[in-house]
DNA sequence: GAACGCCTTGGACGACTGTCCAACACACTA
DNA sequence: TAGTGTGTTGGACAGTCGTCCAAGGCGTTC
């Protein structure tokens, strides 16, 4: 059996305990401590907890948004491929890890430069790729402009969802087809 | 002169601590020196700090969503509507106080029950209200869902607008105006 | 065997935290 | 004038925080 780096286990001790904790509740020791290391090697691997916490969540999104789009590109038809974002919402009711997660993030980049780069990054990626479906599926319009909404949409209905579980993410599939139609003929 | 009662003086220090500090961020000692008291104060108008910070916020969150619903009723046509809530994004860029705090008390929301409680009848309430309106400009078709989109996305774009400087409200009119336009005649 | 670099340990440091409370100020009623 | 109640003060309390560092464990190289 091949010993896991430590490197690599305060990584992933980090992401569960941002979503519990809360970006700004993780310590250094409870980091530590999850990882099975001593409290003070977290500041040999990373020059600062928030180094590691930005590390360790841009990892993860950089994985989801990768996920995301590669089964987006699996669906040949605009009314194929919303319907399946709308059955992936349902995996994202806003208080599951992944959700929460993103949610820190974003939050957590509004203060931290480096962090809102990293993710600008991803996220305007993740637009583009979205805006290259729609537009070889048929869009003729401003693609770029329907990505963008779509994917706001996105993010806004899963943090609407966490504070409301009532709301149905299939009743939302026609309001957001016709968001993507808009501009095909 | 009358003096502000020390109890309203905590509310409206505890507001900008938020969009500064964080949820997380934010002290007793922090709140009770911006408002000009000693620090055991708070916990005489206030059970705890997080209370504290639970009605201050949503007392701004609900003036800020009446403001907002009472703006759209000002416009009798639905493009005019649509077109008014996007020049009112161009308020929000994601950055500025209001934004920030909104986003902060969702994130909050999602660990604090009563917070969630009351952030949801908000949220629904506004959602109704937004459906209504569509209702009564014509929209024949499941208005709900289109307000529950509409409302997730503006949020969406508004957190995306964070991120992204760049990502400009006046071009995601048109897609939004589609969304709306979905089951009208 | 000695010397080296990489990694880890566990505690020291000063600063800050939320909460609580005895003491006190002031306006009011009896 | 004495008494009561509301509001305020500033510090005590036990705990946690991020960061740093002397010390030591190892595997590799000379």
């Amino acid at each position: 059996m091949t010993a896991v780096p430590t490197r690599r286990r305060l990584l992933d001790a980090a992401v569960p305990l941002i979503v519990e904790a809360g970006w700004g509740g993780v310590s250094t020791r409870m980091v530590a401590e999850r990882a099975g290391v001593a409290p003070g090697v977290v500041h040999y691997h990373f020059s600062s907890v928030t180094d590691l916490l930005a590390e360790a969540g841009t990892e993860v999104t950089g994985r989801l948004l990768e996920e995301f789009a590669g089964g987006l590109a699996r669906h040949a038809d605009l009314g194929d491929g919303v319907r399946w974002m709308v059955a992936e919402l349902g995996r994202y009711p806003g208080t599951d890890p992944a959700s929460l997660l993103v949610a820190e993030l974003y939050l957590a980049a509004t203060r931290i430069p480096e962090l809102r780069e990293r993710l600008r990054g991803q996220v305007g990626g993740f637009r583009a790729v979205v805006a290259a479906w729609l537009r070889e599926r048929g869009h003729e319009g401003d693609a770029d402009a329907v990505a963008a909404v779509l994917a706001a949409a996105m993010d806004g209905i899963v943090l609407h969802r966490a504070l409301d579980p009532a709301l149905d993410p299939d009743r939302l599939a026609a309001p957001l087809l016709a968001l993507v139609r808009e501009g095909t003929r």
